[in-house]
DNA sequence: GTCTATAAGAAGATAGAC
DNA sequence: GTCTATCTTCTTATAGAC
């Protein structure tokens, strides 16, 4: 992984800073100028290691698409299979439950990579099909399908009335997703925002069971 | 309301291609050439009307921030006043619940200045802190102190267990939220999407009563 | 693999005729 | 209020020296 290396090539630091401009302004309005500045060349030097200022963001994307497992390894779970998952929530105490689901809200916020990734799609989302699909299964198809299957073992847990796991994966993680689309316009409120996001688990706990 | 006229001015005219074009492509990706075109002018004859590409886009947010009321109106209830409308809701069958916020769900997706709005401003939210801060107001807090009010008044109704009715706002609207994000991204999960918004709202009345 | 110089084109915007 | 012609600046991208 990127940020883990000490010492970043060109190459790298190029798709760096590339992604911190496309997420801040969008493709179209940051110029190669930009990058290159923020690189600390000059724009034909930028040339050398991509074609075009396409190229850049298609590799952009490549790397993008190759980090799916990074919701999984941030809950610090077992890779993708939340079937495996399910049985330590199975009987984890409500505060443990809160305090996971902080951790992931926190994660997707501050993790530099993911909380750029997710501006830039969310802000290059209309310009194509193709990015679109990848905004729907990024932040919510995957997401949903993983809590679906998550609900769907809990629910053979005798405490929890789960009679829908896609419902209720919906209720569980939509006011994460709008909580998280608050902080990204504004990393102000995360504060006010973790604390909404605490009281939602807790009535969630309290609702199901 | 200009969508109530029959005949634009020109003025008008740009300003509906303008929004069309921000809305798909973002601010800076669509040119003064491209809504010119869709208008069926030349660049120069747009000067007229507007001083640079920045003040249409201005004009288009005067607009939008005197558009608050959508809300309310594509209800069918009274005005902005939440607790007038609740006593609407107090006596109001499953069904009708559900209807209202199918149609609703609907309009946001429908509504051609409304859809076009929000997605102008999803794709513009990060450029500037005014237009972040627009962004939240309009699709999160507004939304969610209105929901808010209606379940403080809706928690005096005999059948509902309403403790928090801030946290009981973001669990009944984070997933029409989200719903609405994932269409606006592929228009053709729209009837996915009612059926998921159906559940949620039966789910949500048979967990809350 | 970096630079300077520069091309080729598109962008926003203006002048002035009609 | 529209047009053609034009200006200036910025943008992506290339050529070629070091």
């Amino acid at each position: 992984m990127m940020t883990d290396t000490v010492q970043l090539s060109t190459k790298e630091r190029i798709l760096d800073c590339a992604l911190t401009l496309f997420s801040e302004q969008g493709y179209d309005a940051a110029s190669v100028a930009q990058i290159a500045e923020a690189v600390g060349i000059k724009p034909p030097s930028l040339y050398k290691h991509f074609k075009s200022k396409q190229e850049i963001f298609t590799a952009l994307l490549d790397v993008m698409k190759n980090r799916y497992d990074v919701l999984e390894k941030s809950m610090h779970l077992n890779g993708t299979d939340a079937l495996k998952d399910a049985s330590r929530y199975e009987h984890m105490p409500d505060d443990e439950l809160i305090s996971i689901g902080k951790r992931l809200f926190s994660f997707f916020l501050h993790d530099s990579y993911t909380s750029r990734f997710r501006k830039m799609l969310t802000i290059e989302q209309y310009r194509n099909k193709a990015l679109a699909q990848l905004y729907i299964q990024q932040y919510i198809d995957s997401a949903l399908e993983y809590q679906k299957t998550l609900f769907t073992a809990l629910a053979a847990a005798k405490n929890l009335h789960i009679t829908d796991p896609e419902t209720t994966a919906i209720q569980f993680y939509a006011p994460i997703f709008m909580l998280l689309s608050l902080c990204y316009a504004d990393f102000s409120r995360e504060q006010e925002s973790l604390d909404r996001l605490e009281k939602h688990i807790r009535q969630f706990i309290k609702l199901y069971t």
